[in-house]
DNA sequence: TTGACACTACGAAGCACTTCGTATAGATTG
DNA sequence: CAATCTATACGAAGTGCTTCGTAGTGTCAA
């Protein structure tokens, strides 16, 4: 089972994914308004990102209505392993280990997420 | 006390600090022998680099003698740090914590890393 | 149906990253 | 000292990311 490659989003694709993984599949103007709250960034940019986007197979596009609909092609769950692993060879010499404790290092981890991830560890050995 | 700050490191900038923090100050020839194993880098390409991240504080530089001798600016320790939060951020909704989950999920964890992952955790609680 | 509005399509500019060719200067060897 | 090797400096090209202006097209209400 073949699956399709995914190209690695760039920063502002993952801006534009992590609202649609959000709020569901969107008009341009729905992920625009989020946006721009942040970034400020104008309509016509994250359209022309939007169909970039849709180029690279990083979404898809239901343009049967006016408004075209997106929603992400790959899954949020997908996605976060892609870049996990990414940066786990580009800083950490590939190693998902080294990466989890130099995050866990950070001290911004809440005491609830320490106990979820702690339990996580208990299932898996 | 206010440290000076450290721009995010590129891919191929990182791929020189790999280099320079696992093998100690070291002339340009030094680092571009290692990275053209696997990226068949040309020599100027990685002199151009490394002129660069100087420029920006990256590195450092011994330039005392004839061959120029570069160690990095900031230790492995702050750089990852630095790179796991900026993940964090724009993959994570700024979560830490949800990123070490996604890490471990990959599966690509061995089971000596696992225990030093716990012992780790045993000791912030 | 026509004017106003909203949406998509397209082209291009600005910028940063990466790469490399060429010029120049310092070392080394016969 | 001259030839050769090795190093640095510099400029520039190619690419990809991001941004936006403008043109064209569809929609809707008066």
């Amino acid at each position: 089972m073949a699956r399709r490659r995914a190209p690695q989003p760039t920063d502002a694709e993952l801006a534009i994914l992590s609202v649609l993984w959000d709020s569901g599949p969107s008009t341009v103007r729905d992920v625009n308004e989020v946006l721009s709250k942040e970034r400020s960034t104008g309509y016509t940019t994250t359209l022309k990102l939007m169909q970039i986007m849709t180029e690279k197979g990083l979404l898809r596009r239901d343009d049967s209505q006016f408004r075209h609909v997106y929603r992400p092609a790959f899954s949020e769950e997908r996605t976060q392993k892609q870049v996990v692993r990414s940066l786990a060879d580009r800083a950490f010499a590939g190693s998902a280990g080294k990466l989890v404790m130099r995050a866990l290092s950070t001290k911004k981890v809440s005491p609830e997420e320490l106990a979820e991830i702690r339990k996580m560890i208990d299932g898996m050995e």
